[in-house]
RNA sequence: GCCCCCAUCGUCUAGUGGCCUAGGACACCACCCUCUCAAGGUGGCGACACGGGUUCGAAUCCCGUUGGGGGUGCCA
C-alpha cells in the first residue's frame, strides 16, 4: 500500500528566513496540501559553530505569518547526534568510511603541489587511522561507475563516481554534516519527495552512494528548484540582497501577495491567471511543471501583487490589517476609518497609508515646499482668489460632501478657474486648496478628505496659507 | 581546473514540429476617464543568443559556439 507523501523543509538556522527558502517551503507546501500529504520541519542544526539557535523563532514565526504551516513537531538534528554517529559506525565497519587528519592546509597544499584539482586526494584511505583527536571521517566514494537518480524538474540527472571526492561524514569534534544527518533524517523520517534547490544537486549523488552502502533500500523523489537571482543574475545572498522575509512583512506586504507572488517564480498556471487564490494554485501546481532556469525576484511585479490584494480587502480588514503599521494608533485609526476605502485603493504597501491620512491627524500641517511652489505659487493671483473664495464659501456651506463639492466648483469660477464652456476647472483649482489643507499634491479626493477634517481646521489651514502670501 | 545545469520581450512566463507575422503579466510610453493620486479603458514599445544540422516544415529535436548560473568546505 503506497503512503502518503511526506515532504520536508529543511533549513538551518544561520540567517533569517528569505524568499528563496520560502519558495522552497512553498513548493513543498503546495504538494503536500494537494497529494494529502504532510510537510515537515527539520531544523538543520549540526554546525554548532555557525549556528544560531534563535533565528529559530523567525523561522517558525515567519512561516506562521505566511500561513504556510508543517505538520508535527520541528524536528532538530542536534538532538538527533547518536543516530548520525550509529550510521557513520556502521560505515566505518563495512568500509566505507575511513579516519583522516589531513588539515585543510595539507589537502590545499597537496592540490596546489598536484597542479590538478582541487579537492581531496584520498591521502588517509589506507592509512588505517583510528578514530581519534583531529581526526575526521571520510567517506570512500566509489572510483568508477555512475550514480543516477530522476529528478521531477530536470529529468534524469547522472554523475561519473570518478567526479565525487571523499567527503566528511562526521567532522574532527564528532559532530555530523550535513550529508549524513541529511540522508540519515529523511530516511528515517520517510520522506518521499525531496524538493529543494538547485545548489543540492551536485550533493545528491554523494547522499545516495551513503544511502546504498549503508543498505537502506531508501530513495526518495527528487525536485531541484532554479534558484532565484538578483538584478546581477547571482543567486539571492542575504549578505548582498536584502531579501528577508520578515522585512517585506515589515514594509507593509501582505503575505498572501507574497505567496502567490512566489509560486510564480518558476511555475505559473496553464490559464495565465496569475493572481488567484493560494487553494487554486494548490490544485494546479506541479512540480513537473516547474521551469529548469533561474528567476529574478521582481519586487515591482511583487509590489503590483500587492495593491491587488490590499484593493481586494474591505474597507474594515484593511483598517486592520494596517492597524500595525500606525504609530499614532486608534488616533490615525479614527481618521482613516472614514476615508479606508478611498485610502485603500491608493495603497499598494501597508507603511503607505499613514503617510497618506496623517494629515487629517496632525494639529498643524506642515506644507512641502514642493507642492508650495508647484500648487500655489506658481498659481500667482488665481491661487490667492481661489483661497479667498474658498475661504468664504466653506464659511457658510453644508458640511457634506457634495455641498464642499459645490462650494469649491462656485469658488474655482469665481477665482477664474473656468474652459472655454465656463465650467470649472478643477484639476488646477483644487490644487492650491489641497496643499494648503494636506500640505502635499497628492492625497485621497479632497472632498471627502475635507469632511473628515472638520469646518474649523479646514478653515484655518486655507486661512494660514492665505497668510503666507 | 573539474562536475552539473540553464538560454523566448527589461523582468516573470505561455509555447512540447505546422494553430507563432510568438500569447499573457509586471515595468515603461501615449491617449481616454478624472478634483490630485490611484484604479480602469485603449493603443504602443519590446524576445525565440549565435552557427550548423534533422525535417516538406523548427522557438520547439540533435550537435557545436557564445553567454550565464550552481557545485567543487571538517557550511547547509
Amino acid at each position: 500500500m503506497a503512503s502518503a507523501p511526506r515532504l520536508r523543509f529543511a533549513p538551518s538556522p544561520t540567517g533569517y528566513l528569505h524568499v528563496g527558502s520560502a519558495r522552497a517551503v512553498l513548493f513543498n507546501w503546495l504538494v503536500a496540501r494537494q497529494t494529502g500529504g504532510e510537510m515537515l520541519l527539520r531544523i538543520e542544526d549540526t554546525d554548532t559553530e555557525r549556528n544560531r539557535p534563535e533565528l529559530v523563532d523567525n523561522i517558525l514565526e515567519v512561516l506562521d505569518w505566511l500561513d504556510l504551516r508543517w505538520d508535527g513537531e520541528p524536528v532538530h538534528q542536534s538532538q538527533r547526534i547518536d543516530l548520525y554517529r550509529e550510521a557513520a559506525d556502521k560505515l566505518v565497519a563495512s568500509g566505507h568510511a575511513y579516519w583522516c587528519d589531513c588539515t585543510p592546509e595539507q589537502i590545499q597544499a597537496r592540490a596546489k603541489k598536484r597542479g590538478g584539482p582541487p579537492g581531496y586526494d584520498g591521502f588517509c584511505r589506507s592509512r588505517g587511522l583510528q578514530s581519534g583527536p583531529g581526526t575526521a571521517l571520510r567517506f570512500r566514494t566509489p572510483d568508477d561507475g555512475v550514480t543516477a537518480f530522476e529528478d521531477l524538474v530536470r529529468g534524469p540527472v547522472e554523475f561519473p563516481n570518478a567526479s565525487l571526492e571523499d567527503f566528511v561524514l562526521l567532522r574532527s569534534n564528532g559532530t555530523p554534516t550535513f550529508l549524513l544527518a541529511n540522508l540519515v533524517d529523511d530516511a528515517d523520517m520517510g520522506i518521499t519527495h525531496v524538493v529543494r534547490g538547485e545548489e543540492h544537486v551536485n550533493g545528491t549523488p554523494k547522499y545516495l552512494l551513503i544511502g546504498e552502502a549503508l543498505g537502506l533500500g531508501y530513495r526518495p523523489v527528487f525536485a531541484h528548484l532554479p534558484v532565484l537571482v538578483n538584478e546581477q543574475r547571482k543567486k539571492l545572498s542575504k549578505r548582498r540582497d536584502s531579501v528577508s522575509v520578515a522585512d517585506f512583512r515589515a514594509e507593509g506586504y501582505l503575505p498572501e501577495a507574497l505567496v502567490n507572488y512566489l509560486a510564480l517564480l518558476g511555475w505559473g498556471p496553464k490559464d495565465g491567471v496569475e493572481i488567484r487564490p493560494l487553494a487554486e494554485i494548490v490544485e494546479q501546481f506541479r512540480l513537473e511543471d516547474v521551469t529548469q532556469s533561474p528567476a529574478f525576484f521582481d519586487v515591482k511585479k511583487l509590489r503590483h501583487f500587492n495593491a491587488e490584494y490590499i484593493r481586494a480587502l474591505d474597507p474594515e480588514a484593511f483598517v486592520e490589517r494596517a492597524r500595525p503599521f500606525l504609530s499614532h494608533g486608534e488616533a490615525t485609526v479614527e481618521v482613516l476609518e472614514p476615508v479606508a476605502e478611498l485610502v485603500r485603493d491608493r495603497v499598494r504597501l501597508l507603511t503607505e497609508v499613514e503617510p497618506m491620512v496623517d494629515f487629517l491627524r496632525v494639529d498643524e500641517v506642515a506644507i512641502e515646499d514642493k507642492s508650495w511652489q508647484k500648487d500655489v505659487v506658481k498659481h500667482g493671483e488665481r491661487a490667492v482668489a481661489m483661497l479667498d473664495a474658498t475661504i468664504e464659501r466653506l464659511g457658510t456651506c453644508g458640511w457634506e460632501r457634495d455641498a464642499i463639492e459645490a462650494a469649491l466648483h462656485a469658488a474655482a469660477a469665481e477665482a477664474g478657474f473656468v474652459n472655454d464652456e465656463g465650467h470649472p476647472q478643477m484639476s488646477k483649482a483644487q490644487a492650491p486648496v489641497r496643499a494648503a489643507v494636506t500640505g502635499r499634491s497628492v492625497g485621497p479626493p479632497l472632498y471627502e478628505s475635507l469632511v473628515v477634517l472638520g469646518r474649523d481646521r479646514t478653515l484655518e489651514r486655507l486661512r494660514q496659507a492665505r497668510a503666507r502670501l
